[in-house]
DNA sequence: TATACGTGCAACCGATCGGCTGCGCAAATT
DNA sequence: AATTTGCGCAGCCGATCGGTTGCACGTATA
């Protein structure tokens, strides 16, 4: 059970849901409609989205709505942070050399 | 074989592979030496990564230099920016909703 | 109360994953 | 010319993935 962001994102359905459920929260049958898939599939991917923090179940009678917790996306923006922050050093190294580069013109 | 972006990253030892590589190029073995794996397990990694063009090797005699195509991880941003829309669009309408209380209670 | 509905869980199964070893090949070194 | 080095590829294997079916259970409805 690896259970992280990055490995339930990997999953092109799962990504599909996550999509649907921003806009508004569903029942696993109402999911399952837009899938060819069969409900109990759709459950588990709503499992594995629930158990990594994507999702929050909302019960409702017998009724289940799903719906997305926006917020835990941001880890993946947090990690791609780190590549921004390399670059921009990169660009600043970049820079430090055409300056020197520059000042040896003199 | 899959072989998207998402798929690619959903491991942890590539999305390790993918830091070390922001920082600098770095041949098979170099990597390698990062991890508790063999680098032929590396290898298979790398072209991974490379196949989804997340790398670019840069071949100089005998050693193959990877390099990150940081411009591919803009894709995983594209896809984010899907959720920034739906919820700018969710309080766009909240503000509505907001609007339409404040009014009748004129 | 009996029946239908909405759901989650368990067990199964073929495909894929992510390690491994054992090559072969080309470049560098001796 | 022989050896070492750096690498990718092929094949193996146990674990996991993502689908399936067949339940069991609580909630609504007749």
């Amino acid at each position: 059970m690896r259970r992280d962001i990055f490995q339930a994102i990997a999953d092109p359905t799962r990504r599909a849901i996550l999509v649907l459920l921003a806009v508004q929260a569903m029942t696993p049958n109402a999911i399952a409609e837009h899938f060819d898939i069969r409900r109990q599939s759709i459950s588990k991917h709503l499992r594995i989205l629930s158990e990594c923090d994507l999702l929050a179940p909302r019960q409702e009678g017998r009724e289940i709505f799903y719906e997305l917790k926006i917020d835990k996306m941001k880890e993946i923006d947090i990690w791609l942070d780190q590549f921004r922050k390399i670059m921009e050093e990169s660009f600043k190294q970049l820079d430090e050399v055409l300056f020197t580069i520059k000042n040896k013109k003199k």
